[in-house]
DNA sequence: TTGAAAGCGTTACCAC
DNA sequence: GTGGTAACGCTTTCAA
């Protein structure tokens, strides 16, 4: 099969060579076929199979200035929301030709600029950016080497397209769940208010209670973190009050931490949901391993990927002088599950 | 802040023509800063910085024959166990200083090929390959051209190293949890036996079978597919069966069977794990969207990363001659949930 | 310590 | 159609 380990990859020049034709045309013969004869073409292809010729893509792009590649760098794959995003731009992507090249920033910022400066510095054709906090630096930077940044799930500053979901919505829907569901003594539990979506889920929730009028008890914890270790440990208090002192919703602002939030009432004895609903906001099933199964908000993460993918594509065969910067908000669903769905309602 | 957009990226020519020195000063004072007189280190920096200079690393690539990139390919990240071993993988390729891409297949072998050769034409120093079927192809074809290739979860008859988890093992855990917990006659559900896992899981369960001596009943139902709805739709028959003639234990290949499978059943009237024990063996978390949770076997998908990234960069700096290939197998662990707990014995 | 110059493998333009 | 040949941007050896 293949022959002895060639150190060395065989060269253009070597298909060249063994076809009996010039470099030149083997380069025609692969970017352009057409414009070689059929016999001749035929001589090169033999060449490159019996020599296990690969092109190499660095010299390529060297040479014309150009890449079919696009960078995606995202807070991190362990939330599965941003799999879905990624998944969604694949699709996109190599439908019109492009390879995705992904890489996870691991909740930090630094992290983030370093994939960044990865990507510049590879020449990708362009770059997909799901944030954690204003990134204008590091897309001004990739936009002033005239690559296009699209941002996702974030609104900040930065001068891009975007798509993001309506997280003020996120907010009002889960309030507006655990009321219907006849919370009257809420609780929203979690921390990460540095973190924009949280900002935002915040207000949602807020507008959600002022609709029910004064009939609602809202107050709030904070945890330290957004793991689910952060969420047991700061459920405690709650965990050990008097059952007519707590509340009876737990509003969390992830599914990590209500997950956490739920382990931790339970091994203090109280039920969920028998004695409090429990939800979550962000749809991170990679979080959903408690005993319980969590009613969350969707967020829609295929949908903002081949839509943001779909943004870069276009900015990308736009003359930059024509090219006008757009943001796509989509809207959130609640997906109900039995951590808000006591025994008596349960569908079995 | 930025300048007017300098449509044509800064070369290490511009840096050299603002510091006042040469292209090659500049080259050393990037690679090899020791070898440069401090004061001119400094000039150059701050030409770099004022230019926006980002290294063109096709050209640093092209020019050097080495990458520190390394490629990582796998099924598809919408399974979270491969999710875990990018992790794991990620966090030790940065710690040697490489950086890691991702690349997903989505359950296609031809796609799988177009990244291998993708990663191949990128000139990665080495690749990391979570196939689904005997892949001595695509591993050969990179290993010809110098690159080492580690697999990951999947034993075949590849030239390379691998690092697997025991899944004969994983079947014979899951086997024997339902049977510890009162089954008497179990159904082994779901296809893909045309994957080795499946197929290694099958030779588990029949061996705690076996152990188990005459008092196990066992019959198979096949899925057609791996996927939720199709564990749905097979499950039907099952559901539709009188209380006496169904089977007491479902053993489901796959956790994304299993939550089909669940659904289909409770649709039906079954309760889970009222009326019958289910459980998946993957650790698919991605899965987990059902209403009761599921007791499935972990992969250990980080330390699968982190192992076969360890294993890779061992060839890197191994001479070939001296290379051997190794093999490493984890040992996986149950995680009981829900669908097997019926309710006297459920924690509450 | 610095500079000059020869590649690295492709592409693309221009002759033939 | 095909064959030269000059870039592309960087690294590295060798001299100065």
């Amino acid at each position: 099969m293949t022959d002895q380990l060639p150190r060395r990859p065989a060269r253009i020049s070597d298909v060249a060579r063994l076809a009996g034709v010039s470099l030149g045309t083997v380069s025609h013969a692969l970017n352009h076929p057409s414009r070689v004869r059929p016999a001749t073409l035929e001589r090169v292809n033999d060449a490159i199979r019996e020599l296990g010729f690969v092109r190499n893509a660095n010299a390529s792009t060297l040479a014309t200035g150009r890449s079919s590649n696009i960078g995606m760098v995202a807070i991190a794959f362990g939330n599965s929301m941003f799999v879905d995003i990624a998944r969604g731009a694949q699709r996109v992507a190599r439908a019109a030709g492009y390879n995705l090249l992904l890489a996870g920033s691991e909740d930090s910022y630094d992290t983030q600029g370093q994939f960044v400066q990865f990507f510049d510095e590879a020449r990708v054709a362009g770059l997909l950016l799901a944030p954690m906090e204003d990134s204008s630096e590091h897309v001004g930077r990739m936009a002033s080497h005239g690559r296009p940044v699209v941002l996702m799930n974030y609104d900040g500053p930065e001068d891009a397209c975007r798509v993001v979901v309506d997280n003020e919505q996120v907010g009002y829907l889960a309030a507006r769940h655990l009321i219907e569901r006849g919370c009257r003594r809420i609780t929203v539990f979690g921390g990460g208010d540095e973190f924009q979506p949280v900002q935002f889920r915040r207000r949602g929730i807020r507008r959600a209670i002022e609709e029910a009028g004064n009939a609602i008890e809202v107050d709030a914890v904070s945890t330290d973190g957004l793991t689910p270790a952060a969420g047991e440990a700061a459920v405690a208090p709650i965990a050990a009050a008097a059952p007519g002192e707590r509340p009876d919703g737990l509003l969390c602002l992830t599914d990590a931490i209500a997950i956490g939030a739920i382990r931790g009432l339970r091994t203090a004895g109280v039920d969920v949901p028998g004695d409090m609903l429990v939800m979550g906001c962000d749809h991170n099933t990679q979080s959903w391993d408690g005993d319980v199964t969590l009613t969350t908000i969707a967020m829609r993460g295929l949908e903002i990927g081949e839509t943001a993918m779909g943004l870069l594509l276009e900015e990308l065969t736009t003359p930059p002088s024509e090219h006008v910067h757009r943001r796509v908000e989509l809207e959130p669903r609640i997906e109900v599950r039995a951590s808000t769905t006591p025994a008596p309602a349960r569908a079995r």
